[in-house]
RNA sequence: GGUGAUGUAGCUCAGACGGUUAGAGCGGUGGAUUCAUAACCCACAGGUCGGCGGUUCGAUUCCGCCCAUCACCA
C-alpha cells in the first residue's frame, strides 16, 4: 500500500549563504525523502527561501538593488549550493508567492474569525531619520548593567545581561545613527494563551509520533510554563505581504515564513494536477512531516499546529528534530575556518563524502552532531573506498577480461547472510526511523561479509590455475550480486554513485520493493571505472585556510553607528531558519568569540585604571562555585574582589602574591557581597585563568600604563 | 541562576527491560596476502562504562548528589 507523504525543510533565509550547518537538516531530509521513493511511496518534499523582513529590505537597499532582486539572486545561489548536494526537492520555491500570501490571507482570516487574533498597542523604538520601527538587533547603546558601550537592543555582551531595548542607555539606531524615539504602534497578535490552545497542544504532544520524546520534554516545560501570545505584524516599511484589513501593517515571519511549505506544495500540485486539499485538509490520509532544527521546536510544534487546527487545516504527523553540527568538536568559528559555506565545500571536496558522514553520525534524536575532519576523511576513506567500492574494484576485471563481461552463477550459500538481511528488513527500519548511523553500521557489516567471502575464496588464485574458470566466474559473480545489495542500501545516501553502479552493472534504476534476487547468469556489466576516490586531508586542511576570515578589525570601518545592516548580515547561526532572537544570540556569540576588539583611541584605553595590588587575603566563599574572595592591598587602601578563579587557584597559594586589578570599575554587588573591581586573568579554551604577575620591583598601588 | 541533554577504549560512536570475559569502525602492534588507485583478511593490545553514595544477591545499566561539557530559558 504506499503511502502518501509530504515533507519539508526549514525554509532557509534568503540573506546568507548555505553552510555546512544547514547541510545537517537538508541532507537528513533528501536522504529519507529518497528512501521513501525507493520503497515506493509517493513522497513529495517541498522548501522555499524565506525571503521578507527588514534585514533582507535593508540588505537590498545597501546594495542598490531591489528586494525582489535580491532575493532572486540569493534564490539561484541556495538552488546551485542545493543541487551540489544532491538535496533533491521536488520543489524549491519562494515565500515571496501568491501562493503564499493566499494561505497567509487565509489563516489569518480564519483564526480572527475564530477570535485568536487581538491588536494591541506596542511601545518600540522607532528611528525618525529613517522612519522606521527598529527591530532589536537594530538598536545599540550603552549597558544598563555594566555600562558597556554598543550593545544590542536586547541582551549585552560584555556582561551577559537581558533587557529590554527601552532599558538602553543612550540608545541609537544602527541603521541611521539617529537616536531613536519611543512610539506606540498597534500590533497583530496570535492569542497562544487562550487556553483552546493549551488544551489542543497538550494533547497533541501527548502523542508520540508527533515529537520524539525528548522534544516532547522540552516542550511541557513551556507549556507548563505557559503560552505567551505571538506578535504576528510589523508596520511599513516591511518587505513583506499587506495584511489585508490593516493598511501599513505587513505579517511578520511567523505568518508568512512557515505557510510558505503551502505555498510551495501549492504551486507544485499546480504544475503537477495534485490536490492541494487532499494533503492539507483537516483529516487527510498524507502524512505531514517537518524536518527542523531544535532551535526552531517551540516553534514548529506549538504555534505552527495551533494555527493550523484553528484555521481548519490539518495538523503536522510528526515534527522530526535535528541537533547542530559542531566541527571538530566546538561551535562552527570564522576564525577557525570551520564555518565552511556550501560553495566552499563543493570547490574542494566530493558532496557525497559528506552526505555518509553525515547519515554515519544522525540517529533520529535531537543530539548535535560533530563533524570532526579527520575522523571525516577515516571513516570515509575506510568504509567507501577501502570496504565498499573495493568489492567491485577487486571483481570486476576478472568478469570482463576472463568472461567477456558476462556473469555467472551466483552461490546461494555465500548470500544467504545478504537474503537474511534483506527480508529481516533492519536496514529499511532504520532509515525510517531516521537511524542513519544504525543502517550504516549494519551495511558496513554486510561488507565486511563480501569481504571475507572474497577473501576466503581467492579468485586471484583461481585465476592462476587451469581448470577452476567456472569456480572463479563464480565467486566473482557472488560478489558483484552483493555489491549490488549494498548499493541498494546505500543509495539514499549516496545518489550518484549509485547512478553510477547502476550503469556499471547495467541494470535499471535500484527500488527497494523488489524481491530479493541474484543478478542473473549471462548478465552483461559494462567495464568497471573507478567509482570514487580517496579523501585526501590536504584537501580538507586547504578548505579550511580558505574559510579562515580575518577577524582583525579595519581601523576605518566600523565606527559607531552606520553599521546597522552589516551587522544584520552577520547571521553566523548554526542552523537553517529565521527565527528571530535565538538566531541573533547565535550570531553574537560568533562575534564574541572573534579575538580581536576594534581599535581603540589611548584615552579609551587609559580610561582603565589599571594598579599593581598584593593579595592581603584569600577565602573560600560558602555557595560559590567559581569564587574566591580576595583582599587587595592597593599600597594604604583596601579592597574587596570576587574572582571566578577557584577552579585554578587554592587560596592559601595566592595570599602575599602582587597581581594586577582594575581599579576603577564600577562596584557590583554579588550574591556573596559587594566586589569593588576585578583581578586580571589569561584564559582560553586552551586553559586558564592566569593571574597576571609584576616584575620584581613592583609595589601595590602602582598605576600601569 | 533555572531546566534539559550529554559524559563508555587514543579518535568517532554502539550497547545493556540490572546478570557469565562491555562492543564496532578508525588509529596502534604483529602476522597473512597481492585480485583490488596499500585496499582486503587474521590476530593482539587498549576501558576502574565522569566522580561519590544508595537500592539490590548483583549496577557501567535504576535512584540521589557532585563534577565537566553543550543547549535552552530567565
Amino acid at each position: 500500500m504506499s503511502r502518501k507523504i509530504l515533507v519539508t525543510s526549514a525554509l532557509p533565509y534568503a540573506n546568507g549563504s548555505i553552510h555546512l550547518g544547514h547541510l545537517v537538516e537538508y541532507i537528513q531530509t533528501d536522504i529519507w525523502v529518497r528512501f521513501q521513493k525507493m520503497r515506493g511511496n509517493q513522497c513529495i518534499y517541498c522548501c522555499a527561501d524565506d525571503t521578507h523582513g527588514t534585514p533582507i529590505m535593508l540588505r537590498a537597499e545597501k546594495e542598490g538593488i531591489t528586494p525582489e532582486q535580491l532575493i532572486d539572486r540569493v534564490w539561484h545561489e541556495h538552488k546551485r549550493d542545493f543541487d551540489g548536494f544532491h538535496v533533491d526537492f521536488d520543489n524549491f520555491y519562494s515565500t515571496n508567492s501568491k501562493e503564499t500570501q493566499h494561505y497567509s490571507d487565509t489563516i489569518y482570516t480564519r483564526l480572527k474569525e475564530a477570535g485568536l487574533i487581538e491588536i494591541r498597542s506596542i511601545e518600540q523604538y522607532y528611528d525618525p531619520v529613517k522612519e522606521m520601527f527598529l527591530p532589536d538587533r537594530f538598536i545599540k547603546g550603552e549597558c544598563p548593567k555594566c555600562h558597556a558601550k554598543d550593545q544590542y537592543g536586547d541582551n549585552c555582551e560584555a556582561c551577559g545581561a537581558a533587557y529590554q531595548p527601552t532599558d538602553l542607555i543612550e540608545p541609537y539606531s544602527a541603521v541611521s545613527g539617529a537616536k531613536p524615539v519611543r512610539k506606540s504602534s498597534d500590533h497583530h497578535f496570535f492569542r497562544l494563551s487562550d487556553p483552546r490552545c493549551a488544551d489542543f497542544l497538550k494533547q497533541w504532544i501527548a502523542d508520540p509520533a508527533h515529537v520524539q520524546s525528548e522534544a516532547a520534554n522540552k516542550l511541557g516545560e513551556w507549556l507548563q510554563a505557559g503560552l505567551s501570545d505571538w506578535d504576528i505584524s510589523r508596520d511599513a516599511p516591511y518587505f513583506g505581504f499587506e495584511i489585508p484589513d490593516a493598511p501599513g501593517k505587513y505579517y511578520y515571519v511567523w505568518l508568512d515564513a512557515p505557510i510558505g511549505y503551502m505555498g510551495s506544495f501549492q504551486n507544485y500540485c499546480d504544475k503537477n494536477g495534485l490536490d492541494f486539499d487532499e494533503y492539507w485538509k483537516p483529516d487527510s490520509e498524507a502524512e505531514l512531516y517537518h524536518f527542523i532544527g531544535k532551535d526552531i521546536l517551540y516553534f514548529h510544534a506549538l504555534f505552527w499546529p495551533a494555527e493550523l487546527a484553528h484555521a481548519g487545516f490539518r495538523t503536522p504527523t510528526g515534527v522530526f528534530c535535528h541537533g547542530f553540527l559542531t566541527v571538530n568538536g566546538t561551535k562552527m568559528s570564522k576564525s577557525r575556518g570551520t564555518f565552511i559555506t556550501a560553495e566552499s565545500y563543493l570547490n574542494h571536496l566530493n558532496p557525497e563524502w559528506l552526505r555518509y558522514y553525515y547519515a554515519a553520525k544522525l540517529n533520529g534524536s535531537m543530539e548535535d552532531i560533530d563533524l570532526n575532519l579527520e575522523d571525516f576523511a577515516a571513516r570515509v576513506n575506510s568504509d567507501l573506498v577501502g570496504k565498499y567500492v573495493n568489492i567491485a574494484s577487486r571483481c570486476a576485471g576478472f568478469i570482463s577480461k576472463r568472461f567477456g563481461g558476462k556473469l555467472g552463477a551466483c552461490n546461494t550459500t555465500a548470500t544467504a547472510e545478504f537474503v537474511a538481511a534483506f527480508s529481516k528488513g533492519e536496514i529499511a527500519q532504520s532509515y525510517e526511523d531516521r537511524d542513519y548511523g544504525r543502517a550504516l553500521r549494519e551495511i558496513m557489516r554486510l561488507a565486511d561479509v563480501a569481504n571475507q567471502y572474497i577473501a576466503e575464496k581467492q579468485p586471484w588464485a583461481m585465476a592462476k590455475q587451469e581448470g577452476r574458470e567456472a569456480e572463479l566466474h563464480e565467486v566473482c559473480s557472488t560478489a558483484l550480486t552483493l555489491f549490488r545489495d549494498l548499493t541498494l542500501y546505500l543509495k539514499p545516501v549516496l545518489p550518484k554513485l549509485a547512478e553510477h553502479v547502476e550503469a556499471f552493472l547495467n541494470i535499471p534504476p535500484l527500488t527497494w520493493t523488489d524481491a530479493w534476487t541474484p543478478l542473473p547468469a549471462g548478465h552483461a556489466i559494462n567495464e568497471y571505472q573507478h567509482l570514487m576516490t580517496r579523501i585526501d586531508p590536504k584537501k580538507i586542511e586547504t578548505m579550511v585556510e580558505e574559510n579562515k576570515q580575518s577577524l582583525l578589525p579595519s581601523p576605518l570601518g566600523g565606527g559607531a553607528g552606520g553599521e546597522g545592516a552589516t551587522v544584520a548580515q552577520g547571521t553566523n547561526a548554526n542552523h537553517p531558519a529565521r527565527h528571530a532572537e535565538h538566531q541573533q544570540n547565535e550570531a553574537k556569540a560568533e562575534a564574541a568569540a572573534s579575538p580581536w576588539e576594534p581599535f581603540i583611541a589611548i584615552d579609551d584605553f587609559t580610561k582603565v585604571d589599571l594598579r599593581i595590588v598584593r593579595i592581603a587575603n584569600a577565602e573560600h566563599v560558602v555557595g560559590a562555585d567559581k569564587l574566591l574572595k580576595l583582599t587587595l592591598d592597593l599600597g594604604g587602601e583596601t579592597r574587596t574582589v570576587f574572582a571566578g578563579i577557584k577552579a585554578a587557584y587554592a587560596p592559601e597559594t595566592l595570599i602575599g602574591r602582587l597581581t594586577v586589578m582594575v581599579a576603577n570599575l564600577a562596584p557590583r554587588k554579588m550574591k556573596f557581597g559587594l566586589s569593588e573591581g576585578m583581578v586580571l586573568a589569561a584564559s582560553d579554551e586552551r586553559g586558564g585563568p592566569f593571574l597576571l604577575s609584576p616584575d620584581s620591583g613592583a609595589q601595590p598601588g602602582m598605576r600601569i600604563k
